[in-house]
RNA sequence: GGUCCGGUAGCUCAACUGGAUAGAGCAUCAGCCUUCUAAGCUGACGGUUCCGAGUUCGACUCUCGGCCGGAUCACCA
């Protein structure tokens, strides 16, 4: 039973009898919190139909409504807006749909499909703040599509080769002395890491040195020794020299099991992986038939390129002149092996920063004008950088948040407000670790999912994430009431109960908490459309607000009436499901006790 | 300089895509544990929505012009 739809039907109804013209688009919204009522019709765009005023127009639909006696209740109009109120009975109505189905919220499977690329590092260094923000944003978006009917594809394409990783690849045979993970015991990622600031401070001062010798800073740049050899390693993974690579895979297998422990912690999956090393090479083939099918054009140089002036942007290299690719043409040949991969796959979404909007602009442009229908489909997930209160993240002054080193202290902090509050008693050590694990990573992943996603954000250290007001662990703790309640009452987990008893009379505070679980599925398909899981967390910390306004003044198991005390049970259990689900799809965990 | 994005309470963020008196949290202050978990609830304080025009019944939202911040405009990725 959709509320929302019945409603817009009966009114359309009213107005049509009423007014004796079919009824332009509806605008119905949720009534403020001020007024009496769930729903409102503004007034003011039906005025030319109805001849009248916008407060005798809605006085007329209201009449019509409560007289039709299915629907609405009451209704008052305000300036112009008519706010109307839905029986209880409905509502209870709407409440008990909603508890006899077992997975409320998740829609039926609509048969298509759609790719989610996230995360996407290079392996040069460890993962950041800002990684933290792309995974649990590509993650969740993924689940929402899931959750509103898609087959997903979760995939990263991994930046595994190039410049950067000859650098650290360089620093590690001048410097390392054959350190290994295991021998050292650094966790993979930071050891590679490690030799990539080697390698820069060992660069700085040999360009230093020679700059004191009179060269240029140019020619320093290029005569130190140390880049000639990332260059000259460069060359020779090029050439597929087995030495290098060797070293290479080495030094890249150490990086992946550093990055698997670090999504592993952070709960996020990919279904496939893709390599640059494996796709680089694949976009030239495309471009070469974009150029035969005179898409593309050569310069005298024998430089291919695209001509994007008709769509207000420049012109842009694909093939340098000796034949090599470009960023645009790997990325090229990453669609195409994606689409081969995952013929059905409707479109693709990027989810990579800002800074490379017009990469992706221009990147779409091109699979249009190559004719595949699908470009239109993908979409770039734009999202802002995460500042700190000294401005941005730079590698260089060493005020890179590390991920690992971030997740470890909002546990331990979660761990250490959990003891202070004395919520462990009773519980194994494992227990507890698990719950603080879930609070500490609630709260990070919250934190940086709860702002629109296009928006840049600021993230303070100093001030470590807290723990109360508009917080994930908010929302853990009013989900861990309520299963503490139902426990209580001897309900089990999975105990869905029946609405029973014939009391249609509910207490606003009841009725406010069913009218947003009604909202429950139209904001997914909201969070999917703006591909924002911003939607999600801001909905559920709206519906658990509500929920302990409701939990503060009524009691549930002290009421003494057994129907209304059933009712308030299984109304609590239907919230603490749409708690789960909504946080479910941010990536985040709910405990049964905090 | 061109293009794109942002500017809302002291701070961090919302505002259902043009609707009602712009809302939350944090911080500050004042209350509520002898009833289901106080990581909670109630109240107070806090605003020229960057500025200026325009569009209309109605503008944080749309248009134009400024101001401030950021990104981008590489044969880098």
């Amino acid at each position: 039973m959709n509320i929302d739809h019945l409603l817009r039907l009966e009114i359309e109804d009213a107005v049509a009898a009423l007014f004796g013209q079919a009824a332009p688009v509806l605008q119905i919204q949720p009534t403020n919190q001020e007024f009496e009522g769930s729903h409102t019709l503004v007034c003011f765009p039906l005025t030319k139909l109805s001849k009248k005023g916008p407060e005798e127009t809605g006085s007329v639909i209201g009449e019509k409504l409560v007289g039709n006696g299915k629907l609405v209740s009451k209704f008052n109009v305000v300036k112009g807006f008519l706010n109307l109120s839905i029986s209880d009975e409905a509502w209870v109505k709407v409440l008990a749909d909603m508890l006899a189905t077992a997975t409320y919220g998740q829609q039926a499977p609509n048969g298509k499909e759609i790719m989610v690329e996230y995360s996407s590092p290079n392996t040069n260094k460890p993962l950041h703040l800002g990684h933290l923000r792309n995974n649990f944003l590509g993650y969740s978006v993924a689940e929402i599509y899931r959750a509103v009917g898609y087959t997903v594809h979760k995939v990263q394409i991994i930046n595994d080769r190039g410049i950067h990783i000859c650098k650290s690849m360089a620093a590690w045979t001048l410097f390392g002395n054959g350190e290994t993970p295991e021998g050292s015991g650094l966790k993979g990622d930071k050891l590679v890491g490690k030799y990539y600031v080697e390698f820069d401070k060992a660069y700085k001062a040999q360009v230093k040195e020679l700059e004191g010798k009179g060269m240029t800073t140019e020619q320093a740049e290029k005569e130190a020794p140390i880049m000639k050899m990332a260059v000259d390693l460069l060359l020779k993974w090029e050439a597929r020299d087995p030495e290098t690579l060797k070293l290479w895979k080495m030094m890249n297998s150490w990086v992946y099991a550093g990055f698997d422990a670090t999504y592993r912690r952070m709960g996020v999956d990919f279904e496939k992986l893709y390599y640059e090393s494996d796709t680089y090479l694949l976009g030239k083939e495309e471009v070469m038939k974009g150029l035969a099918a005179g898409v593309f054009f050569r310069k005298d140089d024998g430089s291919v390129w695209v001509d994007l002036t008709g769509d207000g942007l420049d012109q842009k290299v694909l093939l340098r002149a000796d034949g090599t690719s470009v960023y645009m043409t790997q990325d090229i040949g990453t669609a195409m092996l994606r689409f081969r991969d995952f013929p059905k796959i409707e479109g693709q979404v990027y989810t990579v920063g800002n800074e490379q909007e017009y990469h992706f602009k221009v990147l779409f442009l091109i699979l249009g004008k190559l004719g595949y229908a699908w470009a239109k489909k993908c979409y770039h997930l734009s999202y802002g950088m995460v500042d700190l209160p000294s401005g941005k993240m730079k590698s260089r002054e060493g005020t890179v948040v590390d991920a690992d080193d971030l997740m470890e202290e909002m546990v331990s902090d979660a761990a250490a407000q959990t003891a202070e509050l004395g919520k462990t008693e009773g519980m194994s050590k494992e227990e507890v670790d698990t719950l603080t694990e879930m609070i500490g990573l609630g709260a990070l992943k919250y934190f940086l999912l709860k702002v629109d996603p296009k928006k840049r954000m600021l993230f303070d250290p100093s001030e470590s994430i807290s723990l109360q007001g508009h917080t994930g662990p908010f929302i853990q703790y009013t989900h861990a009431r309520i299963r503490g309640m139902l426990r209580k009452a001897n309900l089990t987990t999975g105990d869905r109960l029946p609405v029973t008893g014939d009391r249609w009379e509910l207490h606003e505070l009841e009725r406010n908490v069913i009218v947003r679980l009604s909202q429950f599925p139209s904001k997914l398909e909201d969070a999917a459309r703006e591909y924002s899981p911003a939607v999600i967390a801001n909905y559920i910390y709206t519906l658990a607000q509500d929920y302990n306004q409701f939990y503060q003044a009524i009691p549930v198991l002290n009421e003494p009436d057994s129907d209304r005390r059933a009712f308030r049970l299984a109304f609590s259990g239907a919230t603490a499901d749409v708690i789960r689900s909504g946080m479910r799809v941010l990536g985040i965990g709910v405990p049964d006790r905090m």
